[in-house]
DNA sequence: GCGATTTGACCCGT
DNA sequence: ACGGGTCAAATCGC
């Protein structure tokens, strides 16, 4: 998307934001549904940032560890990068699929060490999945999700990407068209263990933990967040604009689950 | 006991 | 030599 598609888009979530949180004060809604609200403005705010700081395309990608990732010697494999934010900095992150922590590591000019996970099945069933996770360091609350190959187990990602706020902007042209990537697109749900004294522990989690809902219907962990995205691959927008015109749905299925 | 996580060591590309 | 990615033994939790 381009920069100003994506600046004109984040202007609609931010009033559209705005907007549910008058409604929901002004009707009265519990106040867990309110803090929701603050939450999501809050998001937007931060996603319209980052969308500012991305004129000239690098919208706080690749600004985690100081060093563009054409550095990175394996960045031919990187198959997608998403841009996570987190609104409370509670819970782990989820994303409906099975992922097995197997490293992490300091990044040199990074805050925060990367953590790697690859798949669960990765011997069982010889999936070469893989991904990096990274907070950002000019926002403890964004993670940097890098998604290299994809599942070739038979399990397939539950976690709809309900949140997905905005396009960052495009990946380098590096074949998407050879992924393989299951049809159902992956998402991030960020729940953390509050104050976690190293910031990457989320533990993997079956498939099926979300039934196709944004959020579970109850978690250990005390659900918190809304969770924004955004995201470097165009194939999220049809669920943009869905969560672009049924925002209330989305909180009301949130609200149900507090 | 088994599976997941942690973490230092090792490997590899630049 | 250095930094990033992975391995694997130790540890932890259910």
């Amino acid at each position: 998307m381009e920069d100003t598609a994506l600046a004109s888009e984040l202007e609609r979530l931010q009033a559209m934001a705005r907007e549910l949180g008058a409604r929901v004060h002004d009707e009265g809604a519990p106040a867990p549904a309110r803090e929701l609200c603050g939450a999501l403005a809050a998001s937007v705010d931060r996603a319209v940032r980052l969308a500012a700081g991305s004129n000239g395309g690098n919208a706080g990608r690749g600004k985690s560890n100081g060093h563009p990732r054409n550095s990175c010697r394996k960045t031919a494999k990187v198959r997608r990068q998403v841009r996570v934010a987190s609104v409370q900095d509670t819970g782990p992150l989820d994303d409906g699929l099975s992922w097995r922590k197997y490293g992490q590591k300091e990044i040199l000019g990074a805050r925060y060490p990367r953590a790697y996970f690859r798949c669960t099945h990765r011997h069982t069933r010889g999936c070469q999945a893989t991904k990096q996770v990274q907070r950002a360091t000019d926002d403890p609350l964004l993670f940097d999700v890098v998604y290299h190959a994809a599942h070739t187990c038979d399990q397939a990602p539950t976690a709809e990407p309900s949140l997905l706020l905005s396009p960052e902007r495009q990946l380098p042209a590096s074949g998407q068209e050879e992924l393989g990537w299951p049809a159902a697109t992956e998402a991030q749900t960020i729940r953390w263990p509050i104050e976690p004294v190293t910031p990457f522990s989320f533990p993997s989690s079956p498939a099926g933990a979300f039934d196709g809902c944004y959020l579970p219907a109850s978690s250990g962990y005390g659900y918190a967040a809304t969770h924004g995205f955004v995201v470097d691959d165009m194939e999220y927008q049809p669920q943009l604009d869905d969560f672009f015109f049924n925002p209330s749905e989305l909180f009301q299925s949130e609200i149900q689950s507090l």
